[in-house]
DNA sequence: TAGATTGTTAATCGATTAACAATC
DNA sequence: TAGATTGTTAATCGATTAACAATC
């Protein structure tokens, strides 16, 4: 019953997979499933993800198992995934244009609110909808946006600087796609998202010819 | 001093965090660290740091610390970054193009030698440098390109069938960016990159009001 | 030599999984 | 009731870290 027990990550990072599967199940109609119905389709244990949900509460019914709608509700809940959280988004680049445009991020209640970006011939231009904004004005800009996630999408020797102005644009956790390692003031929650570093494990497990 | 037993993912995942903080002091010209140096630029315990390179062989010199260059060119073969990996991309939609324009995958060898969409409107045209092929092709073309590694950047509705095409064209490491649990046949190594799980870990993490 | 730092062992910590009483 | 499946405890497994002899 406790929700504020420490959750380990990857129970965390579980949960949002769990989201997924359940979306699907939705799509397909099906309305109740169980732990082992999971198992088969997420590829985690059973118990595991039993006692993933057991941090937050009781879903289930013991010889019924759980029900599908209320399942994801309660997990988008525990995500604050149920009500829209804008994003500020650093760099529209191709990578930052990708991610402005990017559906499953709507999907998921995340709204990029606002595209920052220090070249001034894209400054005032449009990036989808949105008007890319000079990212010397991200301060008095977050002042009313109110943004609490970051997206940091530009080259790695610009990360840090970026990192710390959204820190001071009253940011409280970043994503960063920049392979640098951010310093960062305690209390700044970041995840590094590095496509070179997962080609990397993929890479090691190549068969040597 | 073996390099078969068995390697923990995690350690793994923090070889390719090491590589880019070896880069970046090759960069400033500093030549030799000590694992606690690496403690305090990657945020990885200096035991831990040992305890990873120790499942590669010996690297340092007790009392001076590694040499930078040695150890950067070491671990880039370990992960078989030493040569260029040619790279199946599926899908030429935004992110796939934000993917085939990524510089730091062609600073880490990664090269992307052939770009797949179903879109016809898409087939012919080109993708930066590259023509974009009809996906049904994909089997033939690899007969001569011969990649090791493929990409997914298609929508999730589509990727279990792009994943189980780019198995049939002898591809036997995939990363998806799709938000779905690809079903595989056992040797054939898969790495997910979801952005939304990323950011709902985030969101989790945001201080309460 | 004295000081620094490695590679490795052993101790600790934490996450995964099996087992089962409770319950639908 | 009998069968199914939960939530949770306890056992297992594996990863992290501290400690230290070896060595530069």
């Amino acid at each position: 019953m406790p929700s504020s027990a420490k959750v380990p990550m990857p129970t965390l990072e579980r949960l949002a997979t769990y989201l997924t599967v359940l979306t699907d199940l939705k799509v397909r109609s099906i309305d109740t499933i169980s732990s082992a119905d999971i198992e088969s389709r997420a590829g985690v244990n059973a118990a595991q993800f039993r006692k993933d949900l057991s941090y937050f509460g009781e879903f289930g019914r013991p010889g019924i198992g759980y029900n599908v709608n209320e399942l994801h509700k309660r997990i988008s809940r525990i995500l604050k995934l149920d009500k829209t959280q804008p994003v500020l988004l650093v760099g529209a680049g191709n990578l930052g244009s990708a991610l402005a445009g990017y559906p499953p991020l709507r999907a998921e209640n995340f709204q990029i609110v606002a595209v920052f970006d220090n070249n001034p011939s894209k400054i005032d231009t449009k990036l989808w909808d949105l008007a890319i904004k000079d990212i010397e004005k991200i301060v008095s800009e977050n002042e009313t946006l109110q943004a609490k996630i970051g997206i940091i999408a530009v080259p790695s020797r610009v990360a840090q600087e970026v990192a710390e102005k959204l820190v001071e644009a009253k940011v409280s956790t970043i994503l960063n796609f920049a392979p640098t390692m951010l310093k960062l003031p305690s209390g700044i929650t970041a995840r590094n998202v590095d496509f070179v570093q997962e080609l990397a494990v993929l890479s090691f497990h190549l068969p040597n010819d």
